[in-house]
DNA sequence: ATACCTAGTTACTTTTAGGAAACCATTTGA
DNA sequence: TCAAATGGTTTCCTAAAAGTAACTAGGTAT
């Protein structure tokens, strides 16, 4: 029989990817890559379909795994500022990587199934 | 008022993420870059928990992106082969940087959080 | 005749992700 | 006295993803 090798350390991987997936991670850490730093009312225009509920639990994601940073001031109306942690400005080469792999990715389809693929990719 | 940026493109990456984001997608990805082709009951018994529905369906999204590629023998009982498809070994740095930049992920995490962090993790 | 093999499909259920809308605390300004 | 502002939380609901288990085709071995 023939041995199989393992798919080893795959786990890892799914490490990188619960950083960035959810719906609104990739949008939210674009928007603080690009920007420096940013109120939640910021984001929250800046993104006007997100619901403050997915907002924030998606930004306590992110704070817990270091990505972003998160600036309470002490006043009232209170302000809150979001920002690219150090540590987590390092995740930018990745996710510039794939926004370029998935431009090219899109091409590619095009050639495959033409400008209208929308009907196909139901099908599945 | 400032002037916040777009986020833009963002919806490319989203691209790159549907490749590759499927709770089963990553582990068989890497079981066929490890091993050029696989059977379908190999990748089974690589993948002892995953069923038959979601070998077949994740498979067949990978397919459907020319990421793998699926290659049936007319006989009885059926033979399926897949493999990597030429163009969906272009993915494969994209996958191994991801999966070290988890590794390293997972190293910081521990040194913020101590070796034992599944709890705060529940918290969130 | 019957059981077995592979590579699936189908119908149904459970689990998870995400969305809608109402609510809250605290201070300033009208 | 009351509304507005900010950054949330809470409860309830829907939709999508994933899991379970039974079923299929059709040729081969017993």
């Amino acid at each position: 029989m023939k041995n199989i090798t393992t798919g080893e350390n795959c786990g890892e991987l799914q490490v990188a990817l619960d950083i960035i997936v959810g719906k609104w991670k990739p949008i939210i850490l674009f928007h603080l890559m690009e920007n420096e730093k940013l109120r939640f009312s910021e984001l929250q225009r800046a993104i006007p379909e997100i619901t403050k509920k997915m907002l924030t639990s998606q930004l306590r994601e992110l704070e817990y795994n270091d990505i972003v940073h998160r600036k309470v001031y002490q006043q009232v109306p209170p302000k809150v500022e979001y920002s690219m942690s150090p540590y987590g400005h390092g995740l930018k080469p990745l996710l510039v990587s794939m926004r370029s792999w998935g431009t090219e990715h899109l091409e590619h389809l095009e050639k495959l199934y033409g400008k209208d693929n929308e009907e196909q990719k139901e099908q599945i």
